[in-house]
RNA sequence: GGCCCGUUCGUCUAUCGGCUAGGACGCCAGGUUUUCAUCCUGGUAAGAGGGGUUCGAUUCCCCUACGGGCUACCA
């Protein structure tokens, strides 16, 4: 039992969102660093909160992130991996559990018990299912072996539940945060087995960690409260090799109370899952928005864990080879986006300008440069990207003439002689063939002329980019080149003079 | 309400009884780039409150406050 193995057990009803990835992120760290295994197991037992598709974009999401399960629904020597294929397991040690008086038939229905909870309510009390009051309701214990078999065998709608022991301390053990001693007297009767012949979380999770050889349990804090329980369980069996229990601090709201939803991300304009969603409503993920996996993998580790030294920007491998328990954390960590995003833009400057060259070919599908100079505009925007998205947005102007400009950009030229100063930018950048002494010259016409660099410079910078913010200049002009530069002068020029005329 | 977990700069965090409390994001200032961004340098800013234990507590214990989770035939 020295192996380890570990487990990331999602709920298929809808989209993986960014704190089960990161519950799965630290499992897989776990597993890697140990040279274990990292297994995907699919909780499917709520037929009613089934969402198709959503297995896909779980193991999509895994995969874009390099999260890759060792073993799961298409492989691995314990499956099958999907719950609701193991039905013949559970059923078998649910009787096993029964015949050890450790669980038992209840037929209260719904109705009924909601209806107790509503009296309970109303005396200020909240009803539980437990020692204190199995007796008067309507169940296995009551009735006795031959009324309740009877009911069995004439279908009777029933549940099974945990015979919770009376009054019994149970000694938790979490590795992050000790012992914790729990008294049962604070637990209820907890259902085991549904009415729809399914199993609960609480019993599939224990029977299949036993089954799948589960070393350690790395999962959510809100699972906290139900360890107890789960011991108890092991216990029940007579189990008495349990896995390690870790339970991880969970990712708040970046403002107001909470934990992190997947509505905060509609609302705050920051993706909260990692590849797109194609549910009945579509919603992007970190992929769509131009985020690399490694730069969502390494914000998301430091969020709740350390490596114990100074480091910040990991690569997955590097996380890897980094990781320990010891280095988690047991209080919840705020989300904040602007981290996020500069955790994205310091993973895109370790991207090789070859690389960002590449996707600017891709994005304009154009042969105007040499691959050579795409490399160069690469370079040039680089340290100004922020997510990939911003790639087409920052190089652009390389590959289409800009055609309007912005008003307020204008204006900032409206009172000088621009007719002439383009016409002398034009005359300098013309007589010099290959624009090496491009900046001389100006320098010299400027300085002759007291009209100010600073001012000269944005009037070719607006007529080159279109605006008034963008990489080094004369490396822009350079790349562009002395033709297609006079005739963006050009243009500009006559922008302005038609504005001009129009004022006048 | 009950039960459980937590609490260091605005945010993520370091500190495993000796602290002038360190780093990162953000913000501010300066420098480089005669723009913007990048980059560099500097600055801002914190151990919830009250009791113990101790020569000494951010660190250990208790109480309070606050935050979080659970309290379903959901996971």
């Amino acid at each position: 039992m020295s192996e380890v193995r570990v487990r990331f057990a999602p709920s298929p009803t809808g989209p993986l969102h960014i704190g089960g990835l990161r519950t799965a992120l630290f499992n897989y760290l776990y597993a890697k660093r140990n040279g274990g295994s990292f297994v995907l197991r699919i909780e499917d037992t709520d037929k009613n909160r089934y969402v198709k598709g959503s297995e896909a974009h779980i193991l999509d999401s895994l995969k874009w992130c390099g999260i890759i399960p060792d073993e799961g629904p298409s492989l691995g020597e314990y499956g099958p991996y999907r719950q609701s294929e193991r039905q013949n397991l559970y059923s078998l040690k649910i009787k096993e559990l029964i015949e050890k008086k450790h669980a038992y038939y209840a037929f209260d229905t719904n109705e009924e018990l909601s209806e107790l909870r509503k009296e309970c309510e109303k005396r200020g009390g909240v009803f539980s299912y437990g020692e204190h009051n199995r007796k008067e309701l309507k169940n296995s214990i009551v009735y006795g072996e031959e009324k309740t078999n009877a009911l069995l065998s004439e279908g009777k709608k029933h549940v099974i539940r945990f015979k919770m022991p009376k009054n019994k301390e149970v000694l938790c053990k979490d590795l992050l945060r000790g012992e914790v001693k729990i008294n049962t007297k604070t637990l209820d009767d907890k259902i085991l087995y549904k009415s729809d012949g399914m199993p609960t979380y609480h019993f599939a999770n224990v029977v299949d960690d036993r089954e799948m050889k589960i070393s350690h349990v790395i999962r959510g804090e809100e699972w906290l409260p139900s360890l107890a329980l789960h011991v108890l369980i092991y216990e029940a069996f007579g189990w008495d090799d349990k896995p390690f229990f870790i339970h991880l601090p969970l990712i708040l709201k970046p403002q107001g109370k909470g934990k992190l939803s997947k509505r905060d991300g509609e609302k705050l304009g920051f993706p909260v899952f990692a590849i797109k969603w194609e549910g009945n409503k579509a919603v992007n993920g970190y992929k769509e928005n131009g985020f690399t996996p490694e730069a969502v993998v390494n914000f998301l580790s430091l969020l709740g864990w350390n490596p114990g030294n100074e480091k910040e920007i990991f690569t997955l491998k590097e996380l890897v080879s980094s990781f320990s328990i010891k280095g988690l954390n047991n209080s919840g960590a705020r989300f904040d986006p602007e981290k996020n995003t500069w955790f994205n833009h310091a993973h895109i400057q370790q991207i090789t300008d070859e690389e960002i060259g590449d996707k600017i070919i891709e994005e304009f599908n154009s042969e105007m440069f040499e691959k050579s100079d795409v490399t160069k505009i690469a370079a040039l925007i680089k340290p100004r990207l922020n997510s990939l998205l911003d790639i087409k947005t920052n190089s652009s102007f390389f590959f289409n003439r800009p055609e309007g400009f912005e008003n307020k950009d204008l204006k900032k030229f409206k009172d000088l002689d621009f007719n002439n100063i383009i016409r002398s930018i034009i005359d300098v950048m013309d007589k010099d063939h290959d624009l090496n002494l491009f900046k001389e010259n100006l320098e010299e016409i400027v300085k002759n002329n007291q009209w100010g660099f600073g001012k000269v410079l944005g009037l070719i910078r607006l007529s080159v980019v279109g605006n008034l913010s963008g990489p080094d200049l004369f490396k822009t002009v350079d790349l562009l080149g002395k033709k297609e530069c006079l005739l963006r002068l050009d243009h500009l020029k006559k922008t302005l003079s038609e504005v001009q005329n129009k004022r006048d």
